[in-house]
DNA sequence: GTTGAAACCATCTGAGC
DNA sequence: GCTCAGATGGTTTCAAC
């Protein structure tokens, strides 16, 4: 994978920030015209360096207070590891990562409260034949910073 | 917090699912004049339901392929609580959870190498008074996948 | 790979309901 | 709070370099 090009770093820091961001601000910060910037975002599209652009949402309001890591143990140690798979149709999980260390996978999950982490839980155990292990999310100082590049 | 009305959920939705998604298809699909969800995304942008939007990059296509979560435990457990501050600076850090159970936060980091996960940890327990519980990501099943409404 | 211009289409505002 | 319509400004394509 050959690294980004300065003009394309540049391009993909404003984007980071603001994937809302017009082609015509875009080509004023990076200094180059907007059908260059046009096709270079394009490119960068279609190489899938960009996979996509999302609304960031304050979690409270949209009814989802509550945040926790679930860690997954596999309870029989030589099953398939299609774990992600069988567990792909929970819409509370965010996000699942394959992990080195005492567990398998670390799920960040995001449900309505204290109960819907419960129903969560024994969602996972279902699905998949795991064993949990929850850490809470108390408060969340940042999250989701644009990249160093 | 009063909970979002079902058109603004759709609206949310929609943009979470397409950050750049343009107002002329958002009315199409949430079946509304284009001004009247125009009004209705600023007002959620004002009322900070919608935080942002931000390009969805491919880590390894931007030069940093090794992601890490690097749970901190304070040395001195009666110094003043002000780590995600103190650690802010730090970019590779790209958020910051305060958690309950045996460590207080959880950092998600992302880094070119191993040998940038090892300056990461030199500078975070520099910044902050800590010790540090690192755990490796080995891949990313999913990650970031919108929320259900 | 970049430019500039032209055609098209989206954004945004304000008046009216 | 929604709609319509008009003015502004952004997006997209294309020919040329």
């Amino acid at each position: 994978m050959t690294a980004l090009e300065p003009l394309d770093q540049a391009i993909v820091r404003e984007l980071a920030g603001d994937g809302r961001c017009s082609f015509t601000d875009l080509a004023e910060r990076v200094g180059l015209s907007v059908s260059a910037v046009h096709q270079r975002v394009r490119r960068l599209e279609q190489r899938g360096v960009i996979r996509g652009y999302t609304a960031r949402l304050d979690t409270e309001a949209i009814g989802l207070p509550l945040t926790a890591f679930v860690s997954l143990t596999p309870i029989d140690p030589a099953a398939p590891d299609d774990y992600p798979q069988r567990l792909a149709h929970i819409s509370s999980i965010e996000s699942c990562y394959s992990v080195a260390g005492d567990e398998s996978y670390i799920l960040l999950v995001r449900v309505p409260s204290p109960a819907g982490l419960e129903e969560l839980l024994r969602q996972v155990r279902e699905a998949a034949k795991v064993s949990t292990r929850t850490t809470v999310v108390l408060s969340t100082p940042y999250e989701g910073r644009a990249p160093a590049l």
